[in-house]
DNA sequence: GGGCCCGCAGGG
DNA sequence: CCCTGCGGGCCC
């Protein structure tokens, strides 16, 4: 708490202090509207020349609720009013709800909107509070004391596609058919399927984009080539489940809406349709996982598999052999790439050295989850009393902690989803990738990037890895991504040009990647050819920024 | 082996 | 914000 004497004319002590509030206020970006209302010249620390408050003008007849009492706006009894340690804001004592009666004397005050309610207040050895979100949640309500274990059916994304928009339709560009994650969460972080759990991905009114055959329905028939597919809905999710009964029936709504949009047919949400020219439909890229094993032969035998690009050849509704009307599709592939299960592909995987892929330290994680598993069930043969305690808090190298706090760890690193043998290149056994006329002529033609260039293109041979070599090289060192309207600059570096833009407006007018001085006075000129490059290798990349 | 039910991402 | 969901790990 400081005592509130002559606002207009604070010491020197509160310059200081204030000149730090502004200042960590900027750094942290707080946002607290009318909680700062004093200005300074133009805004930095001169505050030399008096301060002067905005909003009344320092007008003294002008009530204020910002540089006087924030509850009545009286400028009166500056004596009496309370200034709080968090807020800044002034209050009068009388003015408070329960008013004090005078000035008090613990060294700190906060008013009744910034003070914490102690119940709040997380004690030692308390549990964390839980945020507004999570007390919103099921779970907040349970006495369930489970340890739900920090698996991968919990974990967020540790990386996030970027390359394409995720209304992007086709492959994905580096991601050949055959590609194969153990868990959806690494399908997701691919960008080839973006749900977690969900089977299809799409816009209701747009289109599906992706979806996971997985034997969710066991009335569904795979060939291969052809397979018929459920739509979602229609189960009952009470008790937060994510999968359910199916107690109700579907509708052509959301996902089941968006996967007929693909059809090359007009919707109908009444009969179906069936498309004239299935090729005509929108694509969609299709993921095996492991569980459909159970009604296919087709599906992997472990993980989840991108098995190329299928057509909505038609929709339909019927009674499903749940009792309730489902909406069924029949999907056909229409692909370049050869299907994984064919001979061709499964050459062609192999040339790859595609092998199913794992979040990185999961196989460490869990080989060293498994010794410690056998050395627990040693010790309770031994100790038969001793109680095997669910609650018990895991420690950081506990089995999938570990994992968890692994890939929390980690800063920049390789492409994960590629597997080695491409990272490291196949001695040209493999195939390469074909450049169309058009870009042999435009990479010619940006000859900022020469050299660049030649780094890339000696990773044609690297077939599909090219793309991840692309994707690398033409990085802009500020936001890690792509770059977008892209600026070759005199040092021969890429950026983006709202990135460089940002630096200059911070007064940096260097090169954000070598520090080489561009000058203030530097003209931003995207490299076009460049960016039509980008843009035919990443369709639609850009439309994601 | 099967029941329970968590965080998260995505669309709307 | 709300609703949805062909995962996945723990525990019985």
């Amino acid at each position: 708490m400081y005592f509130f004497l002559l606002l207009f004319f604070r010491g020197p002590e509160d310059t200081i202090n204030d000149c730090k509030i502004l200042f960590i206020e900027e750094m942290y970006k707080i946002e607290k509207p009318g909680a700062y209302p004093l200005t300074f010249g133009d805004g930095d620390f001169k505050r030399k020349s008096g301060p002067e408050c905005k909003h009344c003008r320092a007008d003294p007849d002008k009530e204020c609720r910002f540089c006087s009492c924030y509850l009545c706006g009286g400028k009166q009894d500056a004596h009496m009013q309370l200034l709080c340690d968090e807020c800044n804001m002034a209050y009068h004592i009388y003015c408070l709800n329960p008013p004090l009666s005078k000035i008090p004397e613990d060294e700190d005050w906060y008013c009744p909107s910034c003070k914490n309610d102690s119940n709040e207040v997380v004690k030692a050895g308390e549990k964390l509070k839980q945020s507004k979100k999570k007390a919103k949640m099921p779970s907040a309500s349970t006495e369930s004391q489970r340890d739900w274990g920090k698996g991968m059916a919990c974990v967020g994304r540790t990386k996030e596609c970027t390359i394409v928009p995720s209304n992007h339709y086709g492959p994905i560009p580096g991601v050949p058919v055959g590609t194969t994650w153990k868990f959806r969460v690494q399908v997701s972080e691919a960008g080839v399927h973006r749900p977690h759990v969900g089977g299809i991905h799409g816009r209701s009114n747009d289109g599906a984009y992706s979806l996971v055959l997985a034997g969710g329905f066991e009335d569904e028939v795979d060939r291969g080539d052809e397979f018929t597919y459920t739509g979602s809905g229609g189960r009952d999710l009470s008790g937060n489940k994510r999968i359910g009964e199916h107690s109700f029936d579907q509708t052509l709504t959301h996902m089941n809406r968006a996967l007929a949009l693909n059809c090359d047919a007009p919707l109908d949400d009444k009969n179906g349709a069936e498309s004239k020219n299935w090729r005509a439909g929108k694509p969609v890229r299709v993921v095996r996982s492991s569980k459909g094993r159970r009604i296919s032969k087709y599906a992997p035998e472990e993980g989840n598999r991108y098995d190329g690009i299928y057509k909505v050849v038609k929709y339909w509704p019927e009674i499903g052999k749940c009792g309730f009307l489902v909406w069924r599709y029949l999907l056909r592939r229409d692909d370049v790439e050869p299907a994984p299960w064919t001979s061709e592909g499964m050459e062609r995987s192999k040339k790859l050295g595609l092998s199913v892929q794992y979040p990185e330290g999961y196989l460490e994680a869990m080989a060293s989850k498994e010794k410690k598993d056998k050395v627990k069930k040693q010790t309770v043969k031994q100790e038969p009393t001793s109680q095997s305690n669910g609650n018990q808090k895991r420690t950081i190298d506990d089995g999938i902690s570990f994992y968890f706090f692994s890939i929390h760890q980690q800063g920049i690193e390789e492409p994960t989803n590629t597997p080695k043998a491409m990272r490291m290149g196949d001695g040209g056994k493999g195939e390469a990738f074909q450049l169309t006329q058009e870009q042999q002529w435009l990479i010619r033609e940006d000859c900022m990037n020469q050299k660049l260039w030649d780094e890339v293109l000696a990773s044609l041979k690297e077939g599909p890895n090219f793309l991840k070599k692309l994707e690398q090289s033409f990085m802009c060192v500020c936001c890690q991504e792509l770059v977008y309207q892209p600026v070759t600059t005199e040092c021969l570096h890429n950026v983006c040009k709202s990135c460089l833009q940002r630096s200059f407006r911070a007064e940096v007018f260097t090169c954000p990647a070598c520090r080489y001085d561009l000058g203030k006075g530097y003209t931003m000129v995207p490299n076009k050819i460049l960016q039509t490059l980008l843009d035919q290798f990443f369709p639609g990349y850009s439309k994601g920024r």
